[in-house]
DNA sequence: GGCGGTCCTTGATCTGCATCAACCGGTAAA
DNA sequence: TTTACCGGTTGATGCAGATCAAGGACCGCC
């Protein structure tokens, strides 16, 4: 939870060899743009449980995520939480038009992002309806995938949840680096079941069941699809 | 459930004269950008129950709603519903990259919208990054509403969800229609526990709980809040 | 090696909400 | 007027998942 200090390198490598440009904001715009952008973001690493930005903060900057995985949640007064959502590399963070975020995140395991000060990036938007239309297709593809998970929470079981939640995070990181069996898992039981509006108790029971039944198989910090097709039942049922 | 065959009449009235403009993405555009407006977009009436657009049907259109109310929701294979969210006039229906709606909308009570052809919607915002960047805010909007709802969803309690969707309700008509006291409520039951991820027995229950309690005053197709302190604590714990 | 810590799993019990079922009041059709 | 229906309420019971409690695996540290 502590608050990285540092305002970060400038960035050197230069934008058109990033590789998740193409899955980022980034995507829209061209070499020129590409090296404008350069001298106004700064790259940022942060360690394991870092927080990148916390509820309530003001809105100083935005972020590309460059790369691993971070939680974003929401925090109720007496403790409880809701993850509202995994960061992936891509991810465009703290887009909003309140002075204040209206959710935490950190890092899961190290992370590096590439902030932008809020006022210098609108202004480089500004003379930009390509990279704000980018932005504009991102807000909603975000926007679906809440409107998806508002089903899950709302009118899922237990174990349709998980399933759910084990296909989806497979298919975004497929979408990332490939196809592959094996799930990682960075975020830890109590992520999933705050994502899932669970208990740590209820996932781990859920995910042993599953095992039980050979849908997956679980090793430490991943797990193994082993019957794709009976997972996707339960997810769609 | 019908489906309205009728075009629609052309927009006589000047959308200069717009009731709702100002909360519509059209509160971006100046007067030559309305008039244009004008010979693109359909008025449309919708009685109670008809349905607007359906999940998985093409997306031709987007839509301004004017007048009334809308649910609009998504259903899973074996029936289970979840409402994502109710719309009021001035929000704005259909932005979506994917060639399908991602969810069903009906009108609740009688409705009338706004409706333009998605291609010439499309080419009438190309060289408006302005009316642009007010599409962008209400995504932005929707998305927050939408995490905000997730937390509801996933780590709230049945009366926790009703004080809350009660009082969220009020401010957003309270937006629209200025203060009052007694709450409109134009959906059913049903409808309220297919939003709030309940049974209409649990909400029917809560809500002759927050009665006896003395929180809120039950009507016929309204409720009157009578302790908006206590509504808020129990919506804020 | 022993110790404390964190994360995860497992078991026993409890409970909030779902489910099942009946009923009530208003309205519209017969 | 009677009947049927629909939306909403209320009561009795059941169960999925929460809560409480304990133990196991793994780690870094002394």
């Amino acid at each position: 939870m502590k608050i990285s200090l540092v305002a970060g390198e400038p960035i050197g490598q230069p934008c058109a060899d990033c590789g998740i440009r193409c899955f980022s904001v980034c995507a829209a715009l061209d070499k020129a743009e590409l090296r404008e952008l350069e001298h106004l973001g700064r790259h940022i690493h942060f360690v394991s449980c870092e927080t990148v930005f916390g509820q309530e903060e003001l809105t100083t900057s935005v972020y590309n995520l460059l790369e691993g995985v971070m939680r974003l949640y929401k925090l109720l007064p007496d403790g409880r939480r809701q993850i509202v959502g995994f960061a992936l590399p891509g991810d465009f963070l703290g887009m909003t038009t309140s002075a204040r975020h209206s959710f935490s995140a950190d890092a899961i395991g190290a992370v590096a992002v590439c902030r932008f000060s809020r006022t210098s990036f609108a202004r480089f938007i500004e003379d930009k309806p390509h990279l704000l239309r980018r932005i504009n297709e991102l807000a909603i593809r975000e926007l679906s995938r809440a409107q998806d998970h508002m089903v899950l929470l709302g009118r899922r079981s237990a174990e349709e949840k998980v399933a759910t939640f084990l296909l989806n995070w497979r298919d975004r990181l497929v979408q990332l680096r490939g196809p592959a069996n094996t799930v990682p898992l960075p975020m830890s039981r109590q992520d999933i079941a705050d994502f899932l509006g669970l208990t740590i108790e209820t996932v781990s029971r859920t995910f042993t069941k599953l095992e039980r039944d050979r849908v997956i198989g679980i090793q430490p910090g991943s797990v193994c699809l082993l019957d794709t097709a009976r997972a996707e039942a339960m997810a769609a049922a």
